[in-house]
DNA sequence: CTGACTGCAAATAGTTTGCATGACG
DNA sequence: CGTCATGCAAACTATTTGCAGTCAG
């Protein structure tokens, strides 16, 4: 029910764009992940596999991979763009613990049917969300950290 | 259930912080416009009834604004970090047009069933969420501009 | 073969920080 | 009056662009 390499090259050849080994170990990056990656992100892990790549070929291939539909961009906080694949079967979303940034993966958000209210009563057509939950995890709420909730995100 | 100048002031001495000239002008500003403004939109404008104003004062303004919960941050396009005024004072969201950045509040997410559902499951104590819709509105849509969606492919 | 792709370096845009001066309370 | 705020300049981070060499198709 996800993409698979081979998917997502003939998606780019389809559009004109060519596959060299730059692209496709940023793709298997892309698809290895589960979380939300920055460019800085998926240049740091993929230089293992592929030394010597640039920075700058990590951003013209996240673009053309967006511009083929393949991965949409968030703005999950300040000034840090980043992408995720676009699966709309395998959709899911995350819960973050704000301490020790453990991720827990969750799928059914339920949000469809709120999506469809809104497009009827705002016009808007609506491509895509963006939805994570913060919190503390069992482990951290154990050590009685204190949360770092400084306002910075959308309050509950 | 709308702020006015004196009502914001207030906030700030609440929080420890002190009301200037510059403050005051850039509050001003919020106040009057209905759409989201990034930190340079606004210097623009306040530098005609504030000349000499530096950007800085901008960014740190809307800081405490942020941190006394006036105003919140949304991230609506690339890399352009932009505020509105916090209107109802209660959990809400943004729907944002990713072609003019236009942006609807919407308080109505019912996520809260979920809330609790995955704090059940995961044993996470949740604090917050972040929530955002993107999309085109009509105008745009209407505009014919290419939605992001222009080559979203139907996945293996 | 040839145009598209890469990677370096440099340019640009947006945001933050250090510090001396000035003003709110 | 003391402390916090301002504004300049400079530092930083994120991203884009120019260009010569390289490679996929």
């Amino acid at each position: 029910m996800s993409y698979s390499p081979k998917s997502i090259e003939s998606a780019l050849r389809q559009h004109g764009y060519k596959v060299t080994p730059q692209r496709r170990v940023v793709i298997g990056e892309i698809l290895n992940a589960h979380e939300h990656q920055t460019p800085a992100d998926i240049y740091e892990r993929v230089k293992g596999d592929h030394p010597g790549i640039g920075l700058v070929t990590i951003y013209r291939t996240l673009e053309i991979l967006e511009d083929c539909g393949l991965i949409c961009e968030t703005h999950a906080g300040h000034s840090c763009r980043s992408y995720l694949l676009r699966h709309t079967s395998a959709h899911h979303h995350h819960l973050i613990c704000s301490d020790c940034g453990k991720v827990v993966d969750f799928s059914d958000c339920g949000l469809t049917e709120l999506e469809n209210r809104l497009m009827e009563k705002s016009g808007f057509k609506i491509n895509s969300h963006l939805l994570e939950f913060l919190g503390q995890c069992r482990q951290c709420a154990k050590l009685g950290r204190d949360p770092k909730t400084k306002g910075q995100v959308t309050h509950a």
